[in-house]
RNA sequence: AGGGGUAUAGCUCAAUUGGUAGAGCGGCGGUCUCCAAAACCGUAGGCUCAGGGUUCAAGUCCUUGUGCCCCUG
């Protein structure tokens, strides 16, 4: 049986509604895959499944975190193993479902992560980028570990740190941690099942439509909530698409219809991103939403049709 | 109706004294190993509104037409 299954696409895509779709048919429940959605108060803009949408099934990892606090990547994996775990030990399936590749990425593969980060090195680290430069930082991380070194671009600030912080804690490089993580094998097996249009303006098309929904369902004030509650606009979480904008619009930096069109384009954007990321998984089957009449029976025959390969 | 201006990539605009066109945005593709709804990289697009003329050579000058903008009645 297939007691676990992957439910990954781009945003507007659907997979909110075919998951719930499948959950019902096969009596699984729901692990959310959102980096954004497991925070709480977000939920128009993350279009977070409401009770309805959920139609009683169970949901894990929403609303787990306050949406000032950080979050991380190793945070997720260690709340969703937990989740599939219980799931599992109810003789249930889990569906993993949502947009985020890298969280869902390591949660299947059970890579391990080099080193986390500590406060100490990373200030230590940024504190050289401000007074030399990252040209600098650059050329020591291009002795310290030449591999990544010369991957990096040398605008890819972030990546840049990431790794000289890795080498300052580990006293290895990254690219001798990441080599060691791909040797391990996966730790589940799921079926995975992406969704996609084959015409990508009928996605940009559902990808505007919904935003007009959320704000519809009250953006503004949900932004401005979360402000007055002494969230800082720098967080993480109010980095989000949607939420960034719109704080913007609340500060008088723009009007609430140019936010809404940012908030569009960034949306279009980063449903390109994530197929992007998506599409070199070579495990996921692909759904076409624009081709399949009815998506939850495709789905079902897909998986049928694993069960009988196994 | 008269006067003036404008017409260049999907959009907004560049192009020294005439030497067969560039940029930003968007589009498309990619990277990604703890901020990831983030961060970063790479590409393809133009009979320069249409016709005629001057010139070795026209986006650039002349002329006609058309569309749009402004002013005057």
């Amino acid at each position: 049986m297939n007691n676990l299954i992957c439910i990954c696409g781009p945003t507007a895509s659907g997979k909110t509604g075919l998951s719930v779709a499948l959950a019902k048919k096969l009596g699984a429940e729901v692990v959310s895959c959102d980096s954004m959605q497991l925070y709480r108060g977000m939920d128009v803009g993350t279009a977070k499944p409401d009770a309805a949408e959920m139609e009683g099934v169970p949901h894990h990892l929403l609303d787990v975190a306050e949406p000032g606090e950080d979050f991380s990547v190793g945070r997720y994996v260690k709340l969703a193993d937990a989740a599939i775990a219980e799931i599992h030990s109810r003789g249930k399936t889990a569906i993993v479902c949502g947009g985020t590749g890298l969280y869902m990425d390591n949660l299947i593969k059970g890579e391990c992560f080099a080193a986390p980060s500590r406060p100490a090195q990373r200030e230590y680290v940024e504190h050289i980028v401000e007074e030399k430069g990252i040209e600098f930082l650059y050329d020591m991380l291009k002795d310290a570990d030449p591999e990544t070194a010369e991957k990096l671009h040398l605008s890819d600030r972030k990546r840049i740190v990431r790794a000289m912080e890795v080498f300052l804690i580990t006293g290895m490089p990254l690219s001798y941690h990441n080599r060691q993580s791909k040797l391990k094998p996966p730790k589940y097996a799921p079926v995975w099942i992406g969704l996609n249009f084959r015409d990508r303006n009928k996605l940009y098309a559902r990808v505007d439509q919904r935003v007009d929904e959320m704000l519809d369902r009250g953006l503004e004030a949900e932004v401005r909530r979360l402000l007055d509650r002494g969230i800082d606009p720098r967080t993480t979480a109010m980095q989000a698409i949607g939420y960034k904008e719109m704080a913007a619009a609340l500060r008088g930096e723009c009007t609430v219809k140019q936010a809404a069109d940012q908030i569009k384009q960034a949306s279009r954007r980063y449903a390109k991103r994530q197929l992007t990321w998506f599409r070199r998984n070579e495990a996921i089957h692909w759904l076409y939403v624009d081709e399949c009449a009815d998506l939850t029976a495709s789905a079902l025959k897909l998986l049928a049709r694993q069960e009988t390969r196994k």
